[in-house]
DNA sequence: GAGCTATGATTTACGACGCT
DNA sequence: AAGCGTCGTAAATCATAGCT
């Protein structure tokens, strides 16, 4: 019943806010080799099979999940960069 | 050649800072939502076009300044008052 | 102009929620 | 009903702008 008195602060905004989870795991940047290859298999298919991420995470000494939400990042970015450039298209 | 390829990658990352009105309107926001400075995507909208920049910009603003103040409130105290103050004028007519 | 900090953009990593 | 999809975001990092 004891109550966390940061959290419950009025004074301080930044409580309400959304928090991480202090289990997540710290950004980690890719190497230019590794960033590379990502590139090059994305541009031979958007979408990983489940051997393709495999091999890709083995070769890369990446885990499957950072193959797999790189991928998810990726297409993201592409969308938004097909969005820019057909924004871009009007006059 | 690789030298010259990479810098047009990388022209995408050319910049200049958002012009005093626009960074005055998205302060304004940031500071009378600060319990929760969370813009709806039509409201991002609403700001891209009042500040002439893009929806992307405006997110990009927000994630920045929500993170930076949230590292160093105090360093934004001064900042804080002053929209604070600006805003009761404007409610005040 | 070198060094510094402020600032806008990009990159990892996830939670929430969807679909199959 | 596990598993991968998108969407929005946090947090770290990058690259440069623009002061001092």
């Amino acid at each position: 019943h004891k109550e966390e008195k940061a959290d419950l602060d009025p004074s301080n905004p930044v409580a309400n806010w959304i928090h991480a989870r202090s289990t997540r795991k710290k950004r980690c940047p890719y190497t230019k080799y590794q960033t590379l290859e990502l590139e090059k298999e994305f541009l031979f298919n958007m979408y990983l099979t489940r051997d393709r991420r495999y091999e890709v995470a083995r070769v890369l000494n990446l885990t499957e999940r950072q193959v797999k939400i790189w991928f998810q990042n990726r297409r993201m970015k592409m969308k938004k960069m097909n969005k820019e450039k057909t924004d871009k298209e009007q006059s | 050649v690789m030298i010259l390829r990479s810098r047009f990658l990388d022209a995408r990352r050319k910049r200049r800072n958002f012009s005093k009105q626009a960074t005055e309107i998205l302060n304004e926001y940031f500071y009378s939502h600060l319990s929760n400075p969370y813009p709806s995507e039509e409201a991002k909208e609403e700001l891209a076009k009042k500040c002439s920049i893009t929806v992307s910009q405006v997110s990009n603003w927000f994630g920045n300044k929500r993170i930076r103040y949230k590292k160093n409130i105090g360093k934004f105290q001064e900042e804080a008052n002053l929209y604070a103050a600006k805003t009761a004028v404007t409610a005040a007519h």
